[in-house]
DNA sequence: CCCGATCCTTGATCTGGATCAACGTCCGGG
DNA sequence: CCCGGACGTTGATCCAGATCAAGGATCGGG
């Protein structure tokens, strides 16, 4: 693992008030490996093994029932994921693979729950970090219900404008097909939904994206943070 | 408040474990109050103050956006709600009302974030209880999203059958209104979803329903435990 | 005992989004 | 340089579920 790398591991919200030596346990307990484009790390309803915190890359997290197949979310760097799962010492509720080459580090979950019994810093980090993914799901869940396909595409390129510095260009994280499966509906929704904020000022040339009009736009996705800040 | 319901709080996973002193503490904090039916507890975007646990009754968590409204989730007697915003101080996501008349135990969020950070135990209690917040809304996102509305109908009716030990006849524990919000469905379709189901052995009178041929419904709902079951 | 309100059901219609199909564009490999 | 495949767009059609409308059933209150 590299100086840097370690440092950003050490950095994030889980780790930062863990004990010195209980984190270098951890560390030389853990796996580091880097993964191809669509492989698969984790499959639903086996037992959680390891803690993934992804360092480079992009993983998705999806879950199937009946020959379906739904994207759950997409983890960036800095995201750890299964956490739930490996404290709870249960099964995944969802599968995940790489959406990219990724590199992932890999806690086995004995570890995990070694560290979370013996380390009181360690397991209040947990609690909040358990918090954020939960609230993270209540926002999700409203989007999903709330708004129409269209609006969940302005709302969430008004996110990643914003997350961009607020220029009004940027460039999408994902594909269109991923975009659309996380935004909960088809590649062909996608398009035309893309074509329907055209009068909204959203120009996308590949994943490109100009948002030369955001207070029209703003007028149809009316954005909450409540639903849409990632911090709240 | 009564020594039974004082029992059944101290049983609850989130405060098994928690040292009798401090226990004591938040109890001589908390305020014990009863609700009558439809009173607002708490609105999203409110700070949170309170920590609830509901003793007697029943609360609905909703959301609101642009003038729709969405059930999020029905909170049954033994369960808490708004730990997350309480632990991370922050701003309720979900606003609650009582649905019935309700008993709910009020513990201010400064002596639960006090507790939090003495009582080791409570904040791993904490975490599991935390968890499995996660993992419910986690399944529920999969039951919305992977399942039509009447499959949603048919493998929660299956479910109260489990929870009621099987027998095959139960009741309804909410009124058909509240189990369409919370089956994310319209009381129109609910209505007609039941009749779709009604060849599959269901017959619903009212609040009671009896499954007549619970094979033919599993075949049609494939109730799935990473997606139905409580305790996965 | 009747009235009005609430809840549920049923029917008719509408619509957002899924599905099916075809086509253009880009890009990597032979 | 050309071919084949992945990806994205656009058009046509279909369907689940929402919406609109109306009619029973039940129940508490005057």
């Amino acid at each position: 693992m590299r100086a840097d790398e370690l440092a950003n591991v050490r950095g994030l919200q889980l780790f930062r008030d863990m004990d010195d030596a209980r984190f270098a346990d951890l560390m030389r307990a853990a796996y580091l490996q880097t993964f191809p484009p669509h492989v698969q790390l984790i499959q639903e309803g086996d037992r959680a093994d390891f803690l993934f915190i992804v360092t480079e890359g992009c993983v998705e997290l999806f879950a199937a029932w009946n020959g379906h197949e739904i994207t759950m979310m997409m983890v960036e760097p800095g995201g750890t994921f299964i956490l739930a799962a490996v404290l709870k010492d249960a099964v995944h509720l969802m599968s995940a693979r790489t959406a990219v080459k990724s590199r992932i580090l890999m806690i086995p979950a004995e570890a995990v729950r070694g560290a979370f019994e013996r380390d009181d810093a360690f397991s209040r980090s947990i609690v909040l970090e358990l918090a954020d993914c939960y609230r993270g799901m209540v926002k999700a869940q409203k989007d999903l219900k709330l708004r129409s396909g269209v609006e969940r595409l302005a709302a969430r390129l008004l996110r990643y404008d914003r997350e961009h510095g607020g220029t009004g260009t940027f460039s999408l994280p994902h594909d269109k097909r991923t975009l659309a499966a996380l935004l909960g509906m088809t590649p062909e929704n996608l398009s035309r939904a893309f074509a329907t904020l055209r009068p909204y000022g959203v120009e996308a040339d590949g994943p490109n994206v100009v948002l030369s009009s955001v207070a029209d736009l703003q007028r149809l996705a009316k954005p909450n943070p409540l639903i849409d800040d990632k911090a709240v």
